[in-house]
DNA sequence: CTGAAAGCGCTTACAG
DNA sequence: CTGAAAGCGCTTACAG
C-alpha cells in the first residue's frame, strides 16, 4: 500500500495541492463545493496529511512533550505503591492533545548536570515540539528553562517552586486544600490538631502548612509546638512523627500528615503503640494515592484536581495559549477544584 | 536561537552534508579524522538532527507506537484501583526506546467499530511509525491487524488470543504460572484446593485454569466439580465464587482465584462470612496490583514480567527483528519470569 | 477564491 | 573515502 499524498487527493478532486491544504487545515477562502470534493476525496482516499512533511514545511509539530525526571519516574513506577499521580497527569494531558490532534510524548529525561544540557537540547532539536509540560523537579530547573526560552519553545511550569521568568505557572491549592482538611477536623469536633510537615524543599510542603495553620488560627485554636512535627513525605517520617506525638502528655486527638505515605506511617505507629484509629486518635493523609484507598483503616485524605491540572496545561499549549515569552503571573495560576475524601481514619474524638 | 541544521556542522567541518550525515548515522566509509572533525563541529554547535526531516527523507521514522484501547485505559486510569499494569507496560517501552533514540508515543484508539478503521488508518498515514505494540484487546483487532498488514507495519500483539497471521506474539506463562502456583500450595500442605476462574472470554483465562488442572493432576489430587468456580476477574465475580465455596459441606482449605480482584473478593465473602484467613482457608491471586499488596491480609499472588513483556517487544521492533512479513510461531513466545509472591493469605491448612 | 514556485532538513541513489 | 543532485510531502509567501 504506497501511502497516499496530497497530490493523489488534488488530482482525484481536480484542484491544486494548495486547496487540499487549505481544505485539510479548515483555512477559509475555498468554495463550500470545492471543500466538499476535497474532502470526499481525502476520506475515498483514507488520505491524512504526513505529519513529518507537515511539520517540516510548517511552524507546528502537532507534538506536546511531557517532561519528567528519569529515576524519579522509574523508582515510582518499580515501587510497590505504583505511581497514580504520574498516571492522571498523562490521562490529563492525553485528553487535551487526542482532541486537539495532537500527539503527546512523555520523555525521561536525567537530572544530572553533565546529561540534562544535552539531552534537553536534542529533545527540542530532534522533535521541535510545540509545547512542554515540565512536572517538577523538571519545573525549576534553571538548565531545562534556559533551553526552553532560547528555543522559543512555549512551556507550562506544573508545581513550580520558584518565580521564575518565562511560561505559564500552573499550580495546585495546597495551601486552601489543608485549610479546609484542618477546618473539617475541627468541625468533627476536634481541636488538639497536631500536623506533619512534609520535605521543606518543596513549595508544597510549606503551602499544606500554612494552611492548617490559617485555619487552626481562623478558628482561635491554638497550636502546641510540640504537635508540629518535621517530616519528608515518606512513610517512615511519617511513623516517627506519629510515635512522638502519641507519646506526649497531651497528645493530640487527631493528626493531620500532609502526605498519604506519612499517613501510612501514622496509622503503623498508632497500630504498633496499640491506639485505635479513629477511636482514639484520627488521622488525615494527602494526596488520595492508591494506597489510601486500601489501606487498614482506609485513609481519609485530599484529592488534587491533577487530571484537569495536566488537562489545562495541555490545552492552553495545544491552543497556542502560552506565546514563548509568557510570563504568568504565580497568583492566578491555582487549579480549584480539591475535594476532601472522607474514609475511616477519621471520626470525632472520644468516639470509641 | 535559529536552529542548527546539518549545513551549519558541514560548513564548520569543511566537508559535505553527507559526510555529516555519515557520521551523524554511524555509517562506514569516512576516514576516523573527518568524523572526529564532523562530531567536533556536531557538538560545538549543539547539532541534533530534526527527526521531522529524516523521517520524511528516509525510511525511519524513530517513533514506536503503543496502542490502547481509549475506554479501558480511561476506565482504568480513573479508577479507584490504578491501572499498574499499564504503567508497567509503559515503562518497559520506554527503557527500549530511550536506549536505543527511539520515542514511544502512546495512542488511545476507539474500539467502536466506525471509529476503529480511520483512527488506526490516520495514525499510520500521519506518524509512520517504526513499529507497533498492540495491547489487548487490539492485538485481535481484525481491521487494525489488517492496517498494519497493508501499511507494512512491523507489529507486535501482546497477548493475543487468536493464532492471527502476521505479526510477532508475545504473551506471558500464564499456564506455568498457574501451575506453580497450584504446586505451592499443595506444597503448604493443601489438597482440596478450589479455582475460580476468569473471563472465559480471555485466552488467560483458559491458561489459567489448565495450569491449575495440570498441576494437581500431576499430584494425583482429584478436583470436585464443585471446586472450580466460574468468574469474570471482577470482585464481586470473586465475591460470588468464595461464597458459595465456603458453603460447601465439605469446603477445599485453599482458594485459587485467577485474579486479584476476584481474590480480593473472595477476602470480602470470607470475612462477611466469618472465616479467618489464611487459618480457615487461605487464598492466593494472580497479578500482583496495588491492591493486593495493600489487603487485609495481603494477598499471595503471582507477578507476572510485564516490564520485560514490553521491553522486549519494543526492543525487537527498534532492532527490525521484526519484518513486515513476519509470522512468529506462538509456541515460542512466552515470556519466562513469573514470580510467586508469598504474603500473609497463604498458610498451612489448619493453621490456626 | 485558487494555484505555481520555493523551500523546510534531511536521506537515497548514484557518480567519482 | 567523499560529494552533487534529486526528492520525501507538506506549508509558506506570493501572484493572480
Amino acid at each position: 500500500m504506497a501511502s497516499v499524498t496530497i497530490y493523489d487527493v488534488a488530482r482525484r478532486a481536480g484542484v491544486s495541492i494548495k486547496t487540499v491544504s487549505r481544505v485539510m487545515n479548515s483555512e477559509p477562502n475555498v468554495r463550500p463545493a470545492t471543500r466538499e470534493q476535497v474532502s470526499a476525496a481525502a476520506a475515498a482516499l483514507g488520505y491524512s496529511p504526513n505529519l513529518s512533511a507537515r511539520s517540516l514545511a510548517g511552524s507546528k509539530s502537532y507534538v506536546i512533550t511531557i517532561l519528567l525526571d528519569a529515576s524519579l519516574t522509574l523508582d515510582h513506577w518499580r515501587s510497590e505503591r505504583g505511581a497514580d499521580y504520574l498516571t492522571r497527569i498523562q490521562l490529563g494531558a492525553t485528553q487535551s492533545c487526542r482532541a486537539s490532534g495532537y500527539h503527546l510524548l512523555l520523555e525521561l529525561i536525567d537530572h544530572d548536570i553533565p546529561h540534562i544540557r544535552q539531552e534537553v537540547n536534542d529533545l527540542l532539536a530532534a522533535l521541535r515540539p510545540d509545547g512542554v509540560i515540565l512536572t517538577p523537579p523538571s519545573s525549576d530547573n534553571e538548565i531545562v528553562l534556559d533551553l526552553l526560552r532560547k528555543s522559543r519553545t512555549p512551556f507550562v511550569r506544573l508545581g513550580p517552586e520558584r518565580a521564575l521568568p518565562g511560561g505559564l505557572r500552573l499550580r495546585l491549592d495546597d495551601r486552601g486544600a489543608a485549610a479546609q482538611m484542618t477546618k473539617a477536623l475541627i468541625d468533627l469536633g476536634h481541636s488538639r490538631i497536631a500536623f506533619v510537615m512534609g520535605d521543606q524543599r518543596y513549595g508544597s510542603s510549606l503551602a499544606r502548612r500554612d494552611g492548617y495553620l490559617a485555619a487552626m488560627a481562623d478558628n482561635g485554636l491554638p497550636v502546641d509546638p510540640s504537635w508540629m512535627q518535621p517530616g519528608a513525605y515518606t512513610f517512615l517520617s511519617g511513623f516517627d512523627a506519629a510515635r512522638n506525638l502519641l507519646a506526649l502528655r497531651d497528645r493530640p486527638t487527631a493528626i493531620f500528615a500532609s502526605s498519604d505515605d506519612m499517613a501510612l506511617g501514622c496509622l503503623a505507629a498508632a497500630a504498633e503503640a496499640g491506639f485505635a484509629i479513629p477511636g482514639d486518635i484520627s488521622v488525615a493523609g494527602f494526596d488520595d494515592s492508591t494506597a489510601s484507598r486500601f489501606s487498614r483503616p482506609s485513609l481519609t485524605t485530599v484529592r488534587q484536581p491533577l487530571v484537569e491540572l495536566a488537562e489545562m496545561a495541555a490545552k492552553a499549549l495545544v491552543n497556542g495559549d502560552v506565546p514563548p515569552d509568557c510570563d504568568s503571573d504565580a497568583d492566578l495560576d491555582q487549579i480549584p477544584g480539591f475535594k476532601l475524601v472522607f474514609r475511616q481514619s477519621t471520626a470525632a474524638p472520644n468516639s470509641r
